[in-house]
DNA sequence: AATTATTTACTAAAAACTTAGTAGATCAAC
DNA sequence: GTTGATCTACTAAGTTTTTAGTAAATAATT
């Protein structure tokens, strides 16, 4: 999977959202000072050639739909992180996270359900 | 805190490792193909006004000591994965680790370990 | 002392990324 | 069917990042 640079990080955001749209779209959902048309019609442009939009002719213009799942990304930028910055690890992340009060008891015990859970599952 | 770039990203791996070194050190830490000594010394030298590191004049050349610590920069990171990714909950991105076997039963009992004893801790 | 090796400061070219304008096509409204 | 609005393709300028060379300074070697 390639990354998204900043630019186009902003856009995907939006066109998660939206799940699909077209750049009038995604320019309205910006916040201000919003960028100018073209901008956003380029960096769409660089997302369909990336693979992360399909890119689909609808009346006048063209709507851009997600290919890529923002959870897809997610678990790619997550994987990336644990291993260069927690020697693969996340029981290491996770201990990072709860050293200096970073997470509420409800996230904790959050946390302690879904470890339960899965593994009664992998039994 | 500033954002690392790519290249900066890679020498301060290194350097996090060496803990501190010289140009010469740095680059025969690359992988190979290693990039040319003056390339590294040009990233090494934005590092330091960025202050990611110390620039300490030492015999004929300089040391480079680590400023911003590997796991002060990590924090940084996580964090703002799980702020744009995770919807700033810390738990849903364990939940999505957790998902598709991607944990091992050991690191889902560590996870377990860590968040019932900063619970107690909280408590 | 002269030569060679090492290091730095400075400079700069190349590549990647960001931003947006212009021209031309398409469509709607009058 | 001409005018005005919207949209895209193409182009390009501006910025940041990457990579590395050159010249000068310093140290080591013969």
């Amino acid at each position: 999977m390639k990354e998204l640079t900043k630019a186009e990080e902003q856009v995907m955001q939006i066109l998660w959202e939206l799940n699909e749209a077209n750049v009038r779209e995604v320019v309205s959902n910006f916040p201000d000072p919003k960028p100018a048309y073209t901008t956003v019609a380029t960096v769409m442009n660089a997302l369909e050639k990336k693979g992360f939009a399909d890119k689909i002719p609808a009346g006048k213009s063209h709507l851009f739909a997600v290919k890529i799942s923002k959870e897809d990304y997610s678990g790619f930028k997550a994987g990336t992180l644990v291993k260069n910055y927690f020697n693969g690890s996340f029981s290491r992340m996770a201990s990072f996270f709860a050293k200096d009060n970073k997470l509420s008891i409800q996230e904790l015990e959050e946390m302690i359900k879904i470890a339960k859970e899965q593994i009664e599952k992998e039994k």
